[in-house]
DNA sequence: CGCCTTCTTGATGCGGTTCAAGTAAAGTGG
DNA sequence: CCACTTTACTTGAACCGCATCAAGAAGGCG
């Protein structure tokens, strides 16, 4: 399980996936779920647990006091979340179920005894910072930069990798998507209309549909071609490398 | 030193202390400088150095293929940069000196090596990560669903209380800002001729100017009325607490 | 002085919002 | 099983915030 993209430093792969499986022994015995809609963390509260998503999807939102909202995470099974709970004592924001979700809770300050501990651990839980991070960026290009067509081809195929590396299978040309056109919205920085108006163009053009929560992307190259000027620029990099600079 | 907002439990501030001054026998012995201007990390390359910085101001930016640039981070004295070194092989964005800067080095798999050791150590990289975590999300509020005048207003009142927070003085009423409105347009998911004429409409109204490479905040209320919707929701919450739900 | 970068301001246009209305589908309670 | 409601999706018309294009002015700096 772990991450996706794997960009970390490749001697930590090995201690990356102990540290989570480790975590195992840290959970609270029993399983819980979440309907949609469930707030999980409330915003502004204090809260002592942290979560690893099983199943289902999890969001991380703000709502401001005039009530525009902004998602600022969407959380996919193997995530671990609300993870801030280790450091911070108030969560500055919303975590709520975007689907019926299954998770395992880890209490704060168990956790962070075992961050002291065990620097798997440690190592575990700063990687799912990191990631979370590296997914920020992109996040910030995609809305300080990114066109509304960019942005949502680009959001579509970054769901669509990481639940193919979360399954294995590679990229998933076909999946479950619990957001309405509204959420996409407050995720992508539109508004519903805008997010349903292109999403028109994209099924006539052929890119790709959404019907019934399922996205079909039916030509993933010309998507890919959409959000190209948004991918994180690692990739970009690997493929023909710079020399460093002083 | 160490952070702003101090919204970490209160439990960690001193652990956090001590984790920050034992960098100090990390660092490579001189400290470097860098002129205005310079990159330090180039985007895609690997990195073996993480920074501690001591004076001026640093940016990571992201280029797209296309020419559009973003700025994801703004660093200030205190902050530890590169810190991603630790983790990630490549670097997907450049860091630049926005000022003439002077920075501490510490070589990669030392840190690393502490961050095994010495839970302080790790547990002030981590807290790094999860500060700029924290700025991120309001980034990413900020570009999705701040106004251009927001934007502006939310981002100086920042600067303000990041550079009152690091000299201990409170809030800085007038502080020096190395950017061009250029790079502010960057920075703000806005272009500099926007930005220069939002500047002129704060600056005739009598809220803040800049001049020569100065910001001056001359009705700090009125701003801060500007800035209030993208505010970060933790110290509102304070305020008005509420309960937790299950 | 002449060049270059930054700032400034005007004119014009477009991408995305706002407002509004209508359709479709899924509950929900009687 | 059917009115009634609610939530999501869809589409049109009008508007506006910000981008784009263009050109000039104001400052460093060789």
């Amino acid at each position: 399980m772990l991450n996706a993209s794997c960009l970390h430093r490749p001697e930590l792969t090995a201690a990356l996936a102990s540290g989570d499986r480790k975590l195992d022994n840290l959970t609270v015995p029993y399983p819980r779920t979440f309907a949609a809609g469930t707030t999980i963390v409330q915003q502004g509260a204090e809260h002592d647990y942290v979560y690893r998503l099983r199943t289902g999807w999890v969001g991380r939102v703000r709502a401001l006091p005039d009530g525009r909202t902004q998602y600022l995470m969407v959380f996919l099974p193997g995530d671990l979340f609300a993870i801030k709970s280790v450091f911070v004592a108030a969560h500055p924001d919303a975590v709520v179920a975007l689907s019926d979700v299954t998770v395992e809770r880890l209490a704060q300050h168990r956790l962070r005894d075992a961050f002291d501990t065990d620097p798997e651990i440690a190592l575990r839980c700063t990687w799912q910072i990191v990631e979370e991070e590296r997914r920020l960026h992109n996040w910030v290009v995609s809305l300080g930069q990114g066109s509304a067509e960019e942005r949502i081809a680009h959001l579509l195929l970054e769901f669509s990798v990481r639940i193919g590396a979360a399954t294995g299978t590679g990229r998933a040309l076909e999946y479950g998507i619990p957001l309405t056109q509204d959420q996409l919205g407050n995720v992508l920085g539109l508004t519903s209309v805008h997010v349903n108006r292109v999403l028109r163009r994209l099924r006539e053009d052929g890119l790709v549909s959404i019907r019934n929560r399922v996205v079909s992307i039916h030509d993933a190259p010309a998507l890919e071609r959409m959000a190209e000027p948004l991918r994180d620029a690692t990739l970009q990099a690997r493929a023909r490398p710079e020399t460093a600079a002083g």
